[in-house]
DNA sequence: TGCAATTGGTTTCATTTGTAACTATAACGA
DNA sequence: TCGTTATAGTTACAAATGAAACCAATTGCA
């Protein structure tokens, strides 16, 4: 039986898994931190969490979303939705008003100051993807794309 | 001008995000999905949380790694790595021991029932990676590899 | 109608997480 | 050798998150 050292490799017998190695593992260290390096463009410069963000992004895209819809498109539950429009309204950033056939309903869109961040934050998510993009050649990034609608169907 | 209808999207001139083509997001959700549908594996099973099967993965690879070294090969900060250690050591899953050089370093080891949750977990664990590059032809996996190493770098 | 079931959304409470401060040991330099 | 600085790890407190209970409006249907 061999001698064991300070941080030996564990045994055949026990297949560790190599996490450097690990798909998911992988994914979720550049997720995080591609999505870490953004939010640190915007969360101090406008007070802004990772969540109202999201929020605004859609209702930027799509205005007049229900809490429900957004909470959708976000891939966020609604709870996390409504606490994150509960900020956003209070800071005046997102008018709410409610919907005309159905009172549980709220109408959700922009505001002036809303619209002002979104502009903002916007073009630096942008730039920052593209930052990351810029990291693979012309035909990586039509893989990576191709692997990614794959993935996510 | 012309009518605006629910969920107008948005205008031009705003050039909103579209999330569904937008990397860093995409990324996420991907990333969520999978980690998720692999812990709901084995937290039912064995009540442990992402942060401490990652601690008992890299202990299953490096025996006798301290804290500070699991925090850099999982790439989590040092308190929530102390505050897992706690609870597998509590748990007797973990065997931590004092340096013998530095008393402030501890060294750490699976204890004989952390690794028989370990062999529990990591074939579990690979199989799920299986199941998402099935998803994937040869080709799309080599270039996924690829891809992660550059963007990782 | 009228009443049960559903839906949109919020609140409450427990747990988790992040940040900063803290303790103890070790390393470094005058 | 003493005092300063750095390092390993924990603790304390605040903020974020998740699950379940909850309220109000709507729908479905006997």
């Amino acid at each position: 039986m061999s001698l064991r050292h300070k941080s030996t490799p564990a045994r055949a017998e026990h297949a560790p898994l190599q996490l450097e190695h690990f798909l998911p593992y992988r994914l979720s260290i550049l997720s995080n931190t591609i999505s870490q390096t953004i939010a640190d463009d915007y969360q101090s410069r406008h007070d802004l969490s990772v969540t109202e963000w999201r929020v605004m992004a859609v209702l930027a895209r799509f205005e007049g979303l229900s809490a429900r819809e957004v909470a959708e498109r976000t891939a966020m539950d609604k709870v996390a939705v409504s606490r994150a429009l509960a900020r956003l309204v209070a800071a005046g950033r997102v008018d709410r008003t409610v919907h005309d056939n159905d009172k549980r309903r709220s109408v959700l869109k922009l505001s002036a100051a809303g619209w002002a961040i979104h502009d903002d934050v916007a073009p630096m998510a942008r730039a920052r993807e593209r930052e990351v993009l810029a990291k693979l050649d012309a035909e990586e990034r039509q893989w990576l794309e191709r692997i990614l609608d794959k993935l996510l169907a």
